[in-house]
DNA sequence: ATTATATTTTAATAATTGTTTAACAATGGA
DNA sequence: TCCATTGTTAAACAATTATTAAAATATAAT
C-alpha cells in the first residue's frame, strides 16, 4: 500500500492542467512514450515550462524517462497510478471499493 | 464524464495532507458524517484552519454539509470521487480501465 | 573543431496556498 | 435577555508554485 505522503504527492502532480494533459498524452502513447519536444509542440507549452512539470511528475513517480540520442522520451508509469487509485478506493470508500469504482459493482454482482 | 477542470479541482482538493485526512475520516463515518468540531478534535487542527479546508473540499464537490442545531455536519460525496476515479481510469489508461484498477482485471478475466 | 539541435537549469517574478489571530455570526440554554 | 458554544470570516504573513527569459549541458551533424 502506498503511503499517504506519496499519494498526496501524486495527487498534487496531477492537480495541474498542463501536467494532467502531459500524463494523458503519455498514457495514450504507451511504453515508448514521447520526446519532450513532441509534447511541447502538442501542448503548445515552452520547453522550460514542460521540463519543470516533467520533474514534478517524475518526482511523484508518475512518469519515467530515457535518453535516446539527443531526445528524452517520457513515458507513463502505470504502477503509481494503480497505487493511487487503489489507495483512494481502498481508504476512501469505507472498505467497499466497488462503491468507488463504477462498473466494478456490476462485475462483482455477475460473479456472485 | 467529468470535465478536466473539475477533475483538477478535485485532485487539488485531495492533494493536501489535512484535507486527505478529512476526506478519509468522513468516508469512514458514512452519510451522517461528522460535526466540524469532532473532526477538529480528531485531527488536532484549529477550527479556522479546518473551515478553510472544508470550503476547498465543498467547492470541489467532494463533501457536503448540513446544519443541525449549532453543529455543522460534513459528509463525503461519493459521486465526485467516483467521477474522478472514472476519469483517471478511463482517460489515463489508454481505454483499458482494467490496467488501472487492480483487482478488476481478474474479474474481467473470470467473466470472459 | 564548430555549429546546430534538444533539453535542462537558474534566477527573477507573479500568483496561489496554508496558517494564525482576532473579530464576527448563529444557535441553544440559563 | 444574557451568556456560552459552535463554527465561519477577514486580515496579515510565510511558504509554495508556475512562468518567463537567459545561460548552461549534452548529443549529433558538418
Amino acid at each position: 500500500m502506498m503511503k499517504s505522503a506519496q499519494v498526496v504527492k501524486a495527487l498534487a502532480a496531477l492537480a495541474q492542467p498542463t501536467r494532467l494533459a502531459i500524463y494523458r498524452l503519455l498514457v495514450a502513447h504507451g511504453p515508448e512514450g514521447m520526446a519532450a519536444g513532441q509534447i511541447a509542440e502538442k501542448l503548445k507549452a515552452s520547453p522550460a515550462t514542460l521540463s519543470f512539470h516533467f520533474k514534478t511528475l517524475s518526482h511523484a513517480g508518475l512518469v519515467g524517462s530515457r535518453q535516446d540520442g539527443r531526445f528524452v522520451y517520457y513515458a507513463a508509469n502505470f504502477a503509481v497510478m494503480n497505487g493511487m487509485v487503489a489507495y483512494l478506493t481502498e481508504n476512501c470508500c469505507g472498505g467497499d471499493a466497488a462503491a468507488c469504482r463504477p462498473g466494478t459493482k456490476q462485475l462483482m454482482a455477475e460473479r456472485a
